[in-house]
DNA sequence: ATGGCTGCAAACACTTTGCATCGGC
DNA sequence: GCCGATGCAAAGTGTTTGCAGCCAT
């Protein structure tokens, strides 16, 4: 529990990249809070490391998600939400605050009224993927990473 | 199928908006386009209304979604789109492109790659709704519209 | 004619980038 | 010691806002 990103400095060595005291600060951040926007981050690094700045957030932010341990999204807000890659992906998104609730299991709306206490008044899917003219070109907005 | 945007009008009247030739094309093309992004809208317009302002886009759109009949969404790029409140709410996202098609009929995996050329490699789900605490304030980001 | 609507440009919030310095390897 | 990583500040996007003039009502 005291250090979980084992898999992140793995991921950090694996492609020959330094393991600084700031990636392990943001890394472990990242992996004990869930969907935090990159500022809420960067005020949360700043308690540990005061000097450390927004750019060293974002640009290993960008990192980590190039290297596919860690997933942006945007949830409604105008800012990018970050998380684990591969943990849940079904959120609770309040139409008035903004607020994020995640939950782990099936449900039904009944079930998310009682548990959660929020009201579910509408849903949105995505599906992820590669569309046909991308698969022609093998292209994918991360395969590239040298 | 001329000037679907009919309740689109009623929306803006009854709340007392003026009915401007701008806003009557913006509604268009907002209506015959899915999931267009502001600037995409722009540009669009200005073929019709060289003079017209992406001010004006932005602020129709917040308008219309104000008063409900449009829906903008950040579909994992970093700009939002715009759509018909209420359409279908499956879309399908290419991490290659950013393409975003749209899927009208509850599908399986290979039913999409067949019907769409699509390979799907991840789903992402949101509910809206609204919290406990919002729920206690009767708060809503859009609720308190004059 | 009157008040809302518009274009323009400046302001804004979030994110990225250039450059000199610092520090992990 | 080398080359990557960082802080700072400036540049870049997408979006909002202030203001003077315009046009639906």
């Amino acid at each position: 529990m005291t250090h979980p990103p084992a898999e992140m400095r793995a991921a950090l060595l694996a492609v020959g990249k330094r393991l600084t005291p700031d990636r392990e600060l943001l890394m472990d951040i990242i992996h004990q809070n869930p969907h935090m926007g990159a500022l809420d981050i960067h005020r949360l690094a700043q308690e540990k490391r005061p000097r450390i700045g927004l750019a060293t957030v974002y640009r290993t932010l960008r990192l980590l998600e190039e290297l596919g341990v860690v997933e942006s999204e945007r949830l409604g807000e105008d800012h990018s939400h970050y998380e684990i890659r591969g943990r849940d992906h079904l959120h609770l998104v309040c139409s008035g605050c903004g607020k994020v609730l995640d939950v782990s299991s099936p449900i039904d709306r009944a079930g998310i009224a009682c548990q959660y206490g929020f009201t579910v008044t509408g849903a949105r899917l995505e599906l992820v993927g590669v569309c046909a003219a991308c698969r022609r070109n093998s292209r994918s907005r991360f395969r590239s990473a040298a």
